[in-house]
DNA sequence: ACCTGAACACCGTTCAAGT
DNA sequence: ACCTGAACACCGTTCAAGT
């Protein structure tokens, strides 16, 4: 009885949790989680539907397509860095105290959301020279400014985002990778790279696979980090 | 009348052109093809199989699966490395030398394949440690050969491989998205990045833009490899 | 031995229809 | 105003059947 009809109190209506009505936000947050748990490849309209307890067809009431469903994830997803509060400061402490406290909150997005990341690393920027992981004009412009303010040229500072868009695009999607995500269109757990690869032609792997199978992950992105801090640093003068 | 029936000669059958007769790998060169003119989401076994003048069905007689066609696509492309006389030589000049030729050879391999090369950059590899885009056993062999006989610890070797990976996945990824590639699950020419930004809140932005559209990639390419091979180069000592 | 037709269980997306 | 059912044009994949 208390199952049908009526449309009376807001809650209670359905066994599985209550179902507070749709929006934009809502679809995309949990677009994110679905993500996290199942990977892109399993998200469907139909199955993002059914997590929302609705049909497939009224997403489209807030999202325009499933391509759109995935850029509004990103964005919601890295809107988050505005309010890392180790990251939104004004750039008081210098550009290489900004730029650390920027790629450091950039990987910690990174770890939280291992597979959507690959999504803010991949998926077409809003002009063709914004580049992930910095996927807004308001970062770029933010970048640019503390590169200039502190006395770099503009084509140094122009050539300091492109050096620090990709070492966070390389160190980032390959630490994901690494971290179990799947990075590109596969998902299947009864895939390939369960089974141990055969080493006796390759004698050295052997050796090192210990070495190799170690995560020095965070020691490798800090060192990178430094000497690109280094390097951009020796162009000031 | 010669254009049905019996299975005289070899040729001349079809208007369109003969078929050679499916084998693997002319269905992933096919497909490496196919992914350069449409894009991975396009490439569909139906479409592939059309491509072929064949059914979609008979693709499975060689291709367990679409996932299997895509890593079989990207071996098949990735093995262009061995034959490409500039890179597949015997490191009998330095360490140095072996790493910029096999830095600028798979340079070679991402703008001519630049569709394709997010896949390189992106599937899961034969082993958790085998890092893109040195996709295979033997290359990562060969790498950590060349580091440890030129006087690098085994450790040093190790982390010397991942900071070059690390480095040819954010470099040659963001090459080639700026090249026009999609670099992720995305095909739409109608979609997002075509209407022009407004910068009208971005000054800096609007006063910088000439630069940021400038491609500078071989430069920064060459730029960020040199620094590479000092900081490497350091921890020799 | 190699290819195909028909079928199954899914997709994204549209639109008229329900409440 | 918001959601849904039914439908369309696609998918990947299986398998019995054709030649």
């Amino acid at each position: 009885m208390a199952e049908s009809g009526t449309p009376a109190s807001s809650d209670g209506d359905h066994p599985g949790g209550d179902r507070p009505r749709l929006d934009r936000q809502r679809i995309l947050e949990a677009g994110a989680v679905f993500i996290e748990e199942h990977g892109v490849r399993q998200l469907s309209m139909r199955r993002l539907g059914a997590e929302l307890d609705v049909e497939a067809m009224s997403l489209y009431r807030y999202v325009p397509s499933r391509e759109d469903l995935l850029d509004g994830i990103v964005e919601s997803v890295v809107d988050e860095l505005y309010s890392d509060p180790e990251v939104y400061v004004e750039p008081h402490h210098g550009w290489q105290d900004y730029l650390l406290r920027l790629a450091h909150g950039l990987r910690r997005l990174a770890v939280k959301h291992p597979q959507v990341f690959p999504l803010i690393a991949t998926r077409p920027a809003e002009a063709p020279w914004v580049r992930p992981p910095l996927r807004s004009l308001r970062w770029v412009e933010s970048f640019l400014r503390a590169m200039t303010n502190a006395g770099f040229s503009n084509e140094n500072a122009v050539e300091a985002y492109r050096a620090f868009s990709s070492f966070l695009i390389g160190h980032l999607l390959l630490e994901v990778a690494a971290l179990g995500a799947d990075i590109g269109p596969v998902e299947d757990t009864s895939h390939s790279p369960s089974r141990q690869a055969d080493l006796t032609e390759y004698p050295l792997l052997q050796e090192l696979q210990g070495l190799l199978s170690e995560d020095r992950s965070k020691h490798e992105f800090d060192a990178a980090l430094d000497a690109l801090l280094e390097r951009l640093d020796s162009q000031l003068t």
